[in-house]
DNA sequence: GCGCCTCGTCGAAACGTTTCGACGACGTTA
DNA sequence: TAACGTCGTCGAAACGTTTCGACGAGGCGC
C-alpha cells in the first residue's frame, strides 16, 4: 500500500502539505500544488479512508435503512433508494445499507461504532421502534416517512393525507358520489405504516367532508386478491363510480378487475391512482394519478442530512404537495348523476356539480378506517 | 467518545488487554475477562471501526455493486441483495451499495480508499466492462452471473442455459412441437446481459436438438407489450402450444395475452416460466417454473466472498441447477399432436411421444438468436 | 531448590491520516 | 530600515485501534 508519506517523499515536502493539497484548508503554492499532484498520479496513491475516518471521525459514509416488510412495493422504494445513493454520490457520500434483519441493534451498532456519519430511515412506521433511538443517537438522521410525531426529528414525505383528499376533491368535483379505495395490502395498515394509513385518512376525511360515500378495501397485489377485492367494493356499493387506488402492485388488475363487472374505465368507473408516474401512463387506459415523487423524495432527504451534517438546522417536516396529473382514466363520463359532458379542463358546471351538498350530511363510511378489515368475499 | 484506554483504565488493565479481550487474540483469564466485561458494560464502549480499519486494514465492509440497468425485473434483484445482506451480516460484515451511476470508477475509489474488504457484482453482462478492473484489484471479488470468460474471476450464477434446456426438454416430453420463447426486453439482451443470453441459448440449442420449431419473442414487462409479443408469436407459428416464459415482469400479463387470442392455459397452451417459485405460484393458474433460487445466489456469493477473504481458494465457478416445479399451467391436455393423458406423474407414454424425430430433422427457429429483434406487430 | 516453560499481562510502537503551533521568507507600512 | 503581517511550509502530536516483544509469576520436572 501506498500512503501519504510516500507521496510526500516523492514530492520533496512534509506529508502535512500533502494532506493540505487533498484537503484544501490551508494555502498552498502553485508551484508545489502541481508537483504533489504529479506525485499523486505518478505513485497512484488513494487516501486510505479508514485512516482518515480514525483521524477525523468522518466516515463520508451515510447508513440507509430499509426495512423490506411485508406488502411493500418494492420498485418504488428502489426508485426512493437509487436516488438517495445517485444524492449522496453527489456529495461525496457512500451508503451503507441495512435491510431488515438488522433492526434497531443494527442501527445501534453501525452508530455506536461509528461506520456511519448519518442515517436514512425508510418504511417509517406511526410507532416506529427505530425512532426512539434516532432521537438519542450521536449521528443526525432523516426519515423518509412519518411516525406519528416529528419532535426532535427531521422527516421528508409526501403529502399522503392531502394525496388522498386531494383523490377526492377531484372525484367529487366531478359528480361522482360513491368512491372506492383500493389500498395496501392489510399487514401494511396493521404495523400502521404511515404512508398507508396517512393516505387513507385524508381520503376517509375529505369522502366525509364532502358527503361522499365511500368504501375502503385493503388489498394484496396479486391477480386474484385484487380481483376480489373489486368485487367486494362493488357488492357493497354496487352504484359505486369511481375508484382511488392506493396500491402500486394492484394497479395492472384493476381494469381487469372492473372488466370482470362488465365495468368499463373511463366509461364506467373513474380510477385515479396514487403513484409514481411512469406507472399510471403505463395502465391501459392510462391511469389520472396523484403523482408520488419517489426520487425526489430520496434526493430530498440526501440533501437535508448533508445539512445536518455541516451543522445546519432544518426543519423537522418537509412535506411534498400532491399534484394530480389527469389521464385517460378520468376522461369518461361518470354517468348517472353528472350533469358535466366533455372537456374536463374547462368545466363550468364544476362547481355547482361538485359542491352540492349530500343529502345525508356527513358521508357513510362501509368499513372502519383503522385497522380496515376485508370483508371476506363468497368464494 | 468513549475509548478502549478509558475502558482499560476503568478496569484497572492495559489497554491491549482489553483489545486482547475483545478480539480473542491472546488468552485473557476469566477473572480478567469479567471485569473488562463489565466496564465496556458499564461504559457503553464500542470501538470505533474507523480506527480498527486503520489498524488492520480492514473494514468489515463488502461492496455490492448493483447497477439498476433499464429492463433488469427489480423485485427478484432485490431478493438477492436482501439475501446477500443478510448473509454478510451473519459474518459481520457490512454492505455497501454501489448504484448505477458509480460504474467502473466507482468500484475503483471505492477499492482504492480501502472502504471495502471485497466486491459483490451484480448484474453481469458477457462482455462487462468491471471484469478487467475487477482481475487487477486487490481485493477479492464474486460475481453474481457470468460474463464471457470467467478465468480469473469467481462467479455463482443459476445455470440459465440449463434451465432453459430443461424447458424444451419438458415440453417436448410432452409431446409438444412448437414452442414460443418469451424473453427479457430487448436492451437486456443488446447489453448481452449474461442471464437472459444464456437462457435463449440453452432454449434455441435444445429445440434444434430436439426437432422442435421454435419462436423466440423479447417483450418488455408492461401489459401492452406482453399482448402484442404473444400476439405476435402466435401469428407466426398458429400452431404453438407451449411457452417459456423468461420475463419476471411480463408473467402476470401472458394468461391475458392468450385469452385475447381465445386460447387458455393449460387446455390449448402450456406455459412454463424460469422465475423464482413465489411469483410461478401467485400467477392464475400457477406456472409450472424452472426455480430461480435468487436468495440462494446472494447467500453463495456471500460465502464464496468471505472464503476468499479469509484466504481459502474457491472454484472460479460455481453454477446453481434448474429444478422444475410442476404446477398447474402445464397440467392441461396439449392436444393435437399428443398421444398423452392426464396424470402427468406416471407417464408410459412419455419416451415415445417425447422422443420420436422430428419431421424436418432439425428444428427452424423463426428468429435469430443474437440479438433478437421484435417483428413489429401490427398495430 | 534450581532452571525452565507456559500463562497472563503490560508497554510501546505501529497503522495512515489530520491538525495545530511554529517558523522562516517576503512584502508592506511607518 | 525596523516592525509587522501574511503566506507557505514543516515537524510533531494527535485519532483509537492492533500487535509485537518482553516480562513477572507461578507450576513443573530434575
Amino acid at each position: 500500500m501506498i500512503t501519504i508519506c510516500d507521496v510526500a517523499r516523492h514530492a520533496g515536502v512534509a506529508t502535512s502539505t500533502v494532506s493540505y493539497v487533498l484537503t484544501g484548508k490551508r494555502p498552498i503554492s502553485a508551484a508545489t500544488r502541481s508537483r504533489v499532484l504529479e506525485s499523486i498520479r505518478v505513485l497512484g496513491y488513494h487516501p486510505h479512508a479508514g485512516a482518515r475516518g480514525s483521524a477525523t471521525s468522518r466516515t463520508n459514509v451515510v447508513a440507509l435503512a430499509v426495512p423490506l416488510r411485508e406488502g411493500v412495493y418494492v420498485p418504488v422504494l428502489m426508485r426512493m433508494v437509487t436516488a438517495a445513493v445517485t444524492a449522496a454520490r453527489r456529495h461525496g457520500l457512500n451508503v451503507l445499507l441495512m435491510t431488515a434483519d438488522q433492526g434497531v441493534d443494527g442501527l445501534r451498532g453501525v452508530a455506536g461504532s461509528a461506520q456511519a456519519d448519518g442515517f436514512l430511515v425508510l418504511d417509517v412506521e406511526m410507532n416506529d421502534e427505530r425512532v426512539p433511538l434516532l432521537r438519542q443517537l450521536a449521528q443526525p438522521s432523516v426519515l423518509i416517512g412519518q411516525p406519528a410525531t416529528t419532535a426532535g426529528l427531521t422527516c421528508v414525505d409526501f403529502d399522503f393525507e392531502a394525496a388522498g383528499a386531494a383523490c377526492v376533491e377531484h372525484l367529487a368535483d366531478a359528480g361522482h358520489r360513491y368512491i372506492g379505495f383500493l389500498g395496501a395490502p392489510t399487514p401494511v395498515y396493521q404495523r400502521r405504516t404511515g404512508f398507508a394509513h396517512r393516505a387513507m385518512v385524508g381520503f376517509s376525511a375529505a369522502a366525509m367532508r364532502r358527503g361522499i360515500t365511500s368504501t375502503i378495501m385493503p388489498t394484496a397485489g396479486d391477480h386474484h386478491s385484487v380481483l376480489k377485492a373489486v368485487q367486494a367494493l362493488f357488492r357493497v356499493h354496487p352504484s359505486t363510480t369511481a375508484l382511488v387506488v392506493h396500491n402500486e402492485a394492484a394497479l395492472g388488475w384493476v381494469g381487469a378487475g372492473l372488466r370482470s363487472l362488465g365495468r368499463k374505465v373511463p366509461e364506467d368507473v373513474a380510477v385515479i391512482a396514487i403513484c409514481p408516474d411512469g406507472l399510471a401512463e403505463q395502465a391501459s387506459p392510462s391511469f389520472t394519478s396523484i403523482r408520488l415523487p419517489a426520487e425526489e423524495l430520496g434526493r430530498r432527504a440526501v440533501e437535508l442530512l448533508v445539512a445536518k451534517l455541516n451543522g445546519q438546522t432544518v426543519p423537522s417536516l418537509t412535506l411534498l404537495e400532491p399534484e394530480l396529473a389527469e389521464r385517460a382514466s378520468t376522461a369518461g363520463v361518470p354517468g348517472r348523476m353528472l350533469a358535466r359532458r366533455a372537456n374536463p379542463a374547462v368545466n363550468p358546471e364544476r362547481v355547482t356539480a361538485g359542491r352540492r351538498p349530500s343529502r345525508s350530511g356527513a358521508g357513510t363510511r362501509t368499513l372502519p378506517p383503522t385497522p380496515p378489515v376485508v370483508p371476506a368475499p363468497r368464494t
